[in-house]
DNA sequence: AATGAATGAGGGTTCATTCAT
DNA sequence: GATGAATGAACCCTCATTCAT
């Protein structure tokens, strides 16, 4: 409510421009969300065409809808880096990624495909975080060296977002892939003698 | 006019039946496919208003279709349950499932939210044989028993449809995928004492 | 009204193609004509899905208009070029040109600037045939020497557009402009001494 | 915050009606120009609603614009009119008219079908002018008696419009156009007993 | 008084469904 | 029964005008 700052209308455009976001995401979390501009602006309180004025489009407006909504989890990602080691990085941050997802449903719809430009950017940064974990990670012997890193950002990028759009969001369900991830990830040590032989051979 | 038969119409019905529903997979499997009604019946060689009344509605045929594709892949899962150990089918099956998938790369967007009832009806079949499939290891001690199996099979299921859409369809990410996969649903040795402790904990 | 011919749907099609063109061949008459698709729709008594679809686009439809209106321009142009002397031909063909466009008012303005396809191709057509009347004609002396045909081309096109557009059409401006228009492109035999000197000195 | 004589405010109006004005004008010379109230007031420096505000509207906007460009064409004809005889006027006049209009490309479209005061007051002053030369150059024995000066008001004006619009602005077809009229436009000496009659003879 | 922003009306286009042949 | 065509509803977008600051 602190908006008297003197600007004359400048506020009113940011704080409108808040609320068609803050509808887009809003939208963007329902599982059947309609995601039309109309839906969009009828949501924000206001008419279709101040929404698309406000950012130039419908693909625009997608674009800085989920580019808001993944600018905090890359600062998270970026953060995390910083502050502990890679590893842990790379848990926590799933962790808290999944619980993200999971409050924002269509998104990974949205995700797919979607080359505009900040959405983009800002994939290609937590791409970078998460690859920086699991380089790391490996580096410390806590991730197994027989899988190529990239694979293994793709692999987990795509899990988690799989795994966050399960409904209902089940902790339990969350917490099995963390843990078979996790395990699955860490270097394995030869397991004793199984009728099946040593581990992990898949000749498709 | 050669109808000969006498059941020539309903002949007729099945044949156009058949040529909508191998339209329509036929797009569901282009990745950039238009999936409109018209662009069904042109592929089909046949009318817009044929392919409607064929199924009633657009719903209904897409229903029909997904179901056409996801049947063989049902029933290869159960028959896969009778040939081999549990633990085996559920590998065979990744690999078949995700590279059925990634031949049909729209066929998860689909699904997402089909709750018609012939594809409903077969995803639960696909869940009962997984889960057979995931008891059996477990039962077998191939499968780590910490984990609850209805837990496992949702996050197969999610993570290998996630996978299945990757592109392009890489098949080093298959093999990290099911490599880490299939290791971390193992029953873990517990690890030479770590300073973090034993492993798999995760206190989100 | 002969259309019994047999085929089924196409008959309907072709006359509401008929419908929707002569309905904007009417709105391109009035003056102050509206040109949107839908009120070429309502005066055709169809939707205006059926227009947009029956043409593929709203420019594709005033093409087709536009086309419709010219086609008999241009083939009577290229008739009279064959029956007549090229002097003759020209004068006939400008009053019934400026006849024509008098009952298409708005035909100019849409003239301007359309670059699609079938119009440009028949005005490339008039333009070649008026060319020939001109060129003709000068080679039989009946139009002077001193101007280029291609300029002349031009001129009478522009003026002729511009004549017919007058509002009221009014029989007496046509005929002031076909008079004055004929006798200033004959050969201008050197006035008797005039105090203004010789004729047709335009130094801007 | 300075406005200093009070007046300020009424000051600042009209400096902004003239800015707009130029704005318009501006745009109306454009071949391509956007014509937008917001596109003028852009170009003005201003708000979109001032220049709505300061004229009423954006009809009124477009009557000043094309008024304003119209006021010196006129007031040129009427001061031709005082200084040199009236065939030497019309010439003359013809010349810069569609000089002018040849660098304000849009006023044509625009004028078709105004009937706004400023600019129809203006058009009828027009045509009060040029009625004048050709009444005079009439009665000079500069232009033929046989067509009435209505008529040829009418003939001149269109026609030196279309001229004016001709894309690209060439000299040569202006010449021409002059040359034509002008020379049609005078009194037609008989010519040597033709095959084909006596001139211009149009019997549509 | 000036203005950036809001908006209602209207434009063209697409599509699943319905209808007449 | 099959079908091409018709259509109403819905979508995204533009713009002249209005309003709150």
């Amino acid at each position: 409510m602190v908006e008297g700052t003197g600007r004359g209308r400048r506020a009113d455009a940011v704080r409108n421009r808040q609320l068609a976001l803050q509808a887009a995401t809003a939208l963007l979390a329902e599982p059947g969300g309609t995601l039309t501009v109309e839906a969009i602006a009828r949501k924000a309180g206001l008419g279709a065409a101040t929404v698309v004025r406000a950012f130039g489009g419908k693909e625009a407006l997608l674009d800085a809808a989920v580019a808001s909504l993944l600018a905090p989890v890359v600062d998270r990602a970026e953060r995390l880096l910083e502050q502990v080691g890679p590893e842990r990085a790379l848990r926590t941050f799933l962790v808290e990624l999944i619980a993200f997802q999971s409050a924002h449903h269509s998104i990974s719809d949205q995700l797919e495909g979607m080359e505009t430009p900040a959405t983009a950017a800002l994939r290609r940064q937590l791409v970078s975080a998460v690859e920086e974990m699991i380089v790391g990670a490996r580096r410390d012997g806590a991730i197994r060296t027989d899988l190529e890193p990239a694979a293994l950002v793709t692999l987990v990028g795509r899990t988690a977002f799989a795994i966050a759009q399960a409904r209902p969001a089940s902790e339990e369900i969350v917490h099995a892939y963390l843990t078979v991830l996790m395990d699955g990830l860490r270097p394995q040590s030869p397991g004793p003698g199984s009728k099946e032989g040593p581990r992990s051979q898949h000749t498709p």
